[in-house]
This record gives structure tokens, sequence and C-alpha cells, in this order.
DNA sequence: TGTGGACTACGAAGACCTTCGTTGACACCT
DNA sequence: AGGTGTCAACGAAGGTCTTCGTAGTCCACA
């Protein structure tokens, strides 16, 4: 199943993801033991197979166990999802999504640093 | 259906409590008209009188058209939503979430602004 | 009285998601 | 050759979401 454009990953798709951007390529069995939920390998697999089919991931089938690699970069799908949120319940404010974000926990101070910065180049825009 | 803590709401849920969010308590004709997408009345209603059952809005029955009202302020769904999407796809670091937010779209002054006075407050609060 | 409009309630269909059991293939070891 | 472990494939079940048709109720009005 080839999309122009690919669709929202589900919650367990989601998981599944993670560890391949964290891992890389990983086989099956991998992403099942990194993944420690309660859910079976053939869950896990049954659902990546579903994945290929979507074009979330890609499958290399050369080796005895399949491998397999996101085909979509972590960056992509951060952005689908947050304009997505942001679409629908910030009104199409991502600055409202952000201020929400950043009362709720407690930030670093190398991620404040990385918030100022940005937010000073935003500002500068702003101005001109 | 009573809950201790509310299911997170579903794509057409959320079209429904940003109607009622926005225009205070409504029968299902005007959410069904407010919210001009495609779907049809009875879709409409249905998914108001399920909504009931899972605690997300109040109807009020004295009237022949039913009144509903949210039953979630805006403000927890969105911080509900949030944490959400900062747990599984930024791994716990809502300041991840803002700065991918941030840097999708243009911010208007006003919320640079906000931004700014949040940020500084924050940064106070981390020094000590 | 009876006809039409506005409403709720009900049920069921179809899509998708998640789950897992079972089967069959393959390879290795004894 | 037989047994064991690992793997993909398949199919089906059970759940949820969304959709809408249909039926019943109530009221107003001709």
């Amino acid at each position: 199943m080839s999309r122009d454009t690919l669709p929202r990953p589900t919650d367990a798709e989601l998981g599944i993801l993670r560890v391949l951007w964290d891992r890389g390529a990983s086989t099956v069995r991998e992403v099942h033991e990194t993944l420690r939920d309660g859910s079976g390998y053939t869950t896990v697999l049954k659902t990546m197979q579903i994945m290929t089919e979507k074009g979330l991931v890609m499958r290399d089938e050369s080796q005895r166990a399949h491998v397999y690699t996101a085909r979509v970069p972590r960056e992509n799908t951060q952005r689908q999802l947050v304009t997505d949120l942001v679409d629908r319940v910030f009104g199409g404010s991502p600055a409202r999504l952000a201020l929400q974000a950043l009362s709720t926990k407690k930030t670093s101070p190398e991620e404040l640093a990385e918030l100022r910065q940005l937010l000073e180049s935003l500002e500068k825009e702003a101005e001109s």
C-alpha cells in the first residue's frame, strides 16, 4: 500500500517506530525484546507487517530474520503529530501548545537555553 | 459509565468537544450545524450519546432537545493530550515538544511575549 | 384527526486496531 | 531421520470508532 501522505501512526505502531529510531534496523525479535510491553511476539510481527504495507517501515528480506527500518524519520513524525495536535486542539497556534507543554513539567537548563535561543531568533525575525 | 480517569477523546469526540468549549451548552442540532464536516445528524447524536456514557459530556434532558455541556475543561484535555504526546514521542521532554512546535509555524508577537515571560520565570526557577 | 417536522433511541454495518493461535518452512543438532 | 528452535505467514476473534437507516415519540398546525 503506497500513499502520498503517510497515515498517522497508531499507538502500537509508534512504540515500534520508537524502537527502530533508537536502535536502527532491527529484526522483529529485537524489537519485541526491546519493547517490553505485554504483547506477544506474533503481535509485534503482525503489526510490523502491517506497517510495511502502510509504508511506515521498510523490510529487508535477504536474511531469514527480516530486518526492518523506519521509513519515516523521527522528526517528520514528530512534526506531523505536533501540527496535528495544534490544529485539533490548539486552534492552530503552536505557541499555545508550547506554553501548555512548558507549564506542565520542569525543564533542564540546557533545554531552557535552547528555547531561549530559538525564542530570540523568532523575535528577531518578527522585528523585520 | 463512570471512570476515575477519563479516556483520551477520539478525533470525532474532540471535534464535538471543541464546539462545546467554544459555544458552551448546545443541542445536538447546534453542534451538528456548527461542525460542518460531512457527518450526518444521527452520527453526531450517537457520538454525543456515547460521550455521555464515557463521562466526557453532561446531558440536560429537561428540554425536548437535550442540552449538552462539556464535562472536561478544555485546559485539562489539552494537558492530557500534551503529556500523552510528550511521553509517546518526545521521550518525556516537554521542551522538545515545545521546540518542535515553535519551529513549525510562525508565531505572533503577543505569543512570543508570553513565551518570553514563561521562559524567564522558568529560568528564574532553575537558578534557585 | 391526521400529517409533517424535530427529536431521541436503537441496532447494525463496515472499517480499523490489536491480539494471538496455528501452520509451514528452514536449519541445526543428535 | 527425528526432534527442537526460530522464523514468517495467515486467519480469525474481539474491541473500538464512525457511520447511518429506521423506528418511535412528541408537538404543532391544518
